[in-house]
Parts: C-alpha cells; structure tokens; sequence
DNA sequence: TTTATAAAGGATAAAAATATCTTAAATATC
DNA sequence: GATATTTAAGATATTTTTATCCTTTATAAA
C-alpha cells in the first residue's frame, strides 16, 4: 500500500507530535529508536518533510525536530502525498495511463468507491488524532 | 497500490478470459500486445500463474494460453495473492511485524474497515464479471 | 523424422527503492 | 573564537523490482 519511506514518515510524523511541543525537540537518533527505522535512511524522508514545511528542524546541541501547534492538524493525506505521491489517491489501480470514466479499467467503478474510503479517511485524520492513541497507550509505534 | 507484475497478471487473465475458450489459446504476443506489457516480463508472470493453476498453457504450434470454464470464477483476490502475497490483505498499514487487535498501529482502526472492504470486494469479483465489461467496450485493458 | 512454433527456465541487465557513509553547514556552549 | 552537537547534502552501496536475452523443452504439422 505505501512505501517503507512512507511508512517511517507517518511513523516519525507522529511521534514528534506526541512530544510536548514548546522549546523541546526531538533528535533523529530519538526518533528512529522510538519507530524502529534505520537511522540514515530516516533523516533523508526527515529532510523531505522539512523541505515541504509539515516539520521543523534546527541544527546543532538541542537542535532537532519539532512540529508546531498547527502543523499537528496535518492531515494523513498530505503525508502520504509528499512522499509517495498521489498515484495511489488518483492513479488507475490497473495501470492505465490515467483513471478516469471515459475510460475505465477492469476494476474502476469497484475501486473507485475503495479508493474514496480510503481518500475520505486520510483527509480526517490527523496527526492530533494519531498521536492521541500513542500517548494514551492504545496504539504503538513498533514492533 | 498492486505492483506492476500484479497489475499485468489482472489485466492479463482478463483478456484471456475474453476469448472464446474452447480449443483455442492465446499466445504470450497478442496478450502482452493486449494489455500493452513487456513481453518477456509477462511471460515471467504467465509462468507463476500456471504454476499456480490459475491458468493452463501448452507449447508448440497453436500452443498458448488459455482458462477453463470454472478457472473464470477466479477471484481478483486470489490473483493479488499468487503474485503480490497477502500482505495488502493482512499485513500492518504502517509496518509493525503484524497487524492485531492486541497491539495496533497507529491506523489499525481506520485502517481496518478499508482493507476488509478492499478484501470483500476482491473476494467477490471474478474473471467472468471483469471480462463482461472488456466484452462489450464498457471497459478497457490498455492506454 | 524433420522443421517450425510457442512456452519454460535460467542467466543477466537496468531501474527503482532502500540503506549507509562522509562531508558540510548551522548553532549552542564553553 | 574554539569545540561539540545536530541536521543537510551529496556520494555510494545494497536490495528489490522490472525487464531482457538465450537456451531448453514440448508439440503440431509437413
Ligand atoms: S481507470 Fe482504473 S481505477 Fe479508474
Ligand atoms: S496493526 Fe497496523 S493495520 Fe493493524
């Protein structure tokens, strides 16, 4: 569904989000302890989410990452868009050039409906709403 | 979503589907011409498939591929799953080393309703229903 | 029985995704 | 200002996916 790129910055995107907020930030190392993910390859999808403003980042001691009041509203959606692209949000299932209904795959009046599901979802939910269930202990991060 | 051997394998089984059935195959050219794949990678594809016996081939002059009456109620599921594996199906949206109830991700619930309508969907849709719409032009394998 | 045809199987290549390493830039603390 | 810390950026490596090529096997038809 998406890529392990993707997957780490949902993740991570979230467990910033879990932390206080204010003056504190959190490292990359802390961040790819707390989502199980390979260090390096983590601050490059960091990087990415820095470039496109759903993070901040500051250089040297007590530097780190940080998500700000409002940048916690970001939606599942966007997250996915900046890494993975939409293709899964709006590209044919089959692989035609493009989906549409002039002229549509094998599968699309079936998929189309799975698709807004899945669409409809990651539009309402937001990082708040994710990381509720992280700090509360209902839902996990790894492992 | 399905990776590009998945997507070639659905498209691929459909159109075999299409034709008449009978006596008469399809060699791997006019498939891959069908659905506008590379013709060696399909033929990797086509192998796993009759491996797997949801297609028959036979070799030699007027040798090709073919389905049988009953292969045409394949499901679309069984497909994914014989080419992509079911970890789409079963596998955790945001990588932790299962999907439970017990120990949830951060989308398990959310996530949860959409996969088992993409599952139900799946398991309900034939070859049959897929190549009626290729069949009478509501529907198309290519471009 | 020879020849041609078509899929199967194995080896190899190219591209993309994932992962790591090394150096540079920014910044806080001494 | 020097030093240590932490992210950014660029280069490189590994793995997986996608794609191609070549040889073998089966079979139909001449
Ligand atoms: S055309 Fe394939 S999903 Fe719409
Ligand atoms: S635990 Fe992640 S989808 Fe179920």
């Amino acid at each position: 569904m998406f890529s392990k790129a993707c997957k780490y910055a949902i993740n991570a995107m979230i467990y910033i989000s879990t932390l206080p907020g204010g003056n504190d930030r959190v490292s990359l190392k802390d961040i790819s302890k707390a989502i199980n993910s390979p260090e390096a390859f983590t601050a490059k999808i960091l990087q990415v989410l820095v470039r496109e403003n759903l993070l901040s980042s500051i250089k040297g001691p007590n530097g780190g990452f940080e998500i700000h009041e409002d940048g916690r509203k970001t939606q599942l959606y966007r997250i996915v868009q900046v890494i993975d692209g939409d293709q899964i949000f709006i590209g044919c299932a089959l692989g035609l050039e493009k989906c549409s209904e002039d002229h549509p795959c094998a599968v699309h009046n079936k998929f189309k409906a799975i698709r807004e599901h899945l669409a409809g979802m990651m539009l309402t939910t937001s990082l708040e709403d994710m990381a509720k269930g992280i700090k509360n202990g209902t839902n996990f991060l790894k492992i």
